[in-house]
DNA sequence: AAAATACCATACGCTACCGTATGGAGACAA
DNA sequence: TTGTCTCCATACGGTAGCGTATGGTATTTT
């Protein structure tokens, strides 16, 4: 009989659809969701498919901390290119993680940051990113007139403020956010 | 054939027991660690006692919530009580939260904030206890003389940061943290 | 066209748990 | 002592998912 292709036209997967469906999973459902079986039912196909982009479950994860690595590096990168006023480019940031539009991507986040304290490879990657991260922002305050070392402080207040907002309360006091901001970028 | 007793003197567990237990493996190892027959294993015992304390495995997690939320609000109100410097207090309470002796409360708390985003019980804990916190804290911040809305985006502020800090990096660097406190403080 | 290669289906064994059913063992009371 | 109640052991059936083995189909290469 014929192998039933899943939808006529049979669009053969790589790599990065599965880990992007991963990710996905990830987002929803933690790293619970993040199985095999499953996946590869929503995507229309069988195990086999993942055991021939993929060693085991395993690989599929250090696979996801370095294309998040990349993906994060690159974009902290382009977010902070543009020479715009600084203040403004601060601001921005702040709305750009902490808004709705990036609820999975801050969901991801915080399930690889979750991670981290027990798997080197996903510690390794938040410190690449925070690395890269903390530089841009603390060259943005240094623009404005911070010492070096006082730049680096307030970048440091700033990524904490952003995460630790994202972790408390539901996102109904955009005020108390934006009031908040004020006070670290002054 | 007598029932083994596990330790001779037999100590009988308790629902307390089973849920402490359940903390440590949820700092250890995340909600994937907590597991009916492991747990038990470790504690000497068989399921027949978990499935007598519990009606299941979710019954399990719901006492977590509970109590967990419980045990913060009380830990606040005790650590805002003595009436000490308002600001002393501020930089106590930052140590208490960052620091090395409490990774293992901090790993529980991460762990129930990020169950929160899917299970509405776990929710309803996290909004009970950041309630209590941010009212607590900001009543320090009005001590030292802000009016109502700034001390309440300076509390927001002050927990944002204390979170966000504690998934930032390795806790290599306790001199950034220090001076990122300053800046909140002031 | 034939052969090699890339990608996937099918089927299987295996382990780790969940939850249930039932029957004790030990304490405490009548 | 005899019952009753509390707490746990043992044994079982069931499921979900991991990884493997093997063969089949489509696609590219020669």
């Amino acid at each position: 009989m014929p192998q039933t292709a899943r939808a006529k036209k049979l669009p053969r997967l790589d790599r990065r659809a599965w880990i992007a469906a991963a990710f996905a999973e990830l987002a929803a459902h933690g790293w619970d969701g993040v199985r095999v079986e499953p996946m590869a039912a929503m995507l229309g196909v069988t195990k086999g498919s993942f055991y021939w982009h993929f060693a085991d479950r395993d690989a599929l994860f250090a696979a996801m901390f370095i294309r998040w690595a990349e993906g994060r590096v690159r974009a902290i990168r382009n977010e902070t290119q543009d020479d715009a006023d600084p203040r403004a480019l601060l601001y921005r940031l702040i709305d750009l993680y902490a808004r709705g539009p990036n609820a999975q991507g801050l969901a991801i986040e915080l399930s690889i940051r979750g991670l981290a304290r027990s798997d080197s490879r996903a510690a390794d990657a938040v410190a690449m990113v925070d690395g890269e991260r903390l530089a841009r922002v603390s060259a943005l305050f240094s623009k404005l007139g911070s010492k070096s070392s006082e730049s680096e402080a307030k970048a440091f207040l700033f990524y904490a403020f952003v995460f630790g907002q994202s972790l408390i309360a539901g996102r109904r006091d955009a005020s108390l956010r934006s009031a908040a901001s004020e006070l670290i970028v002054e």
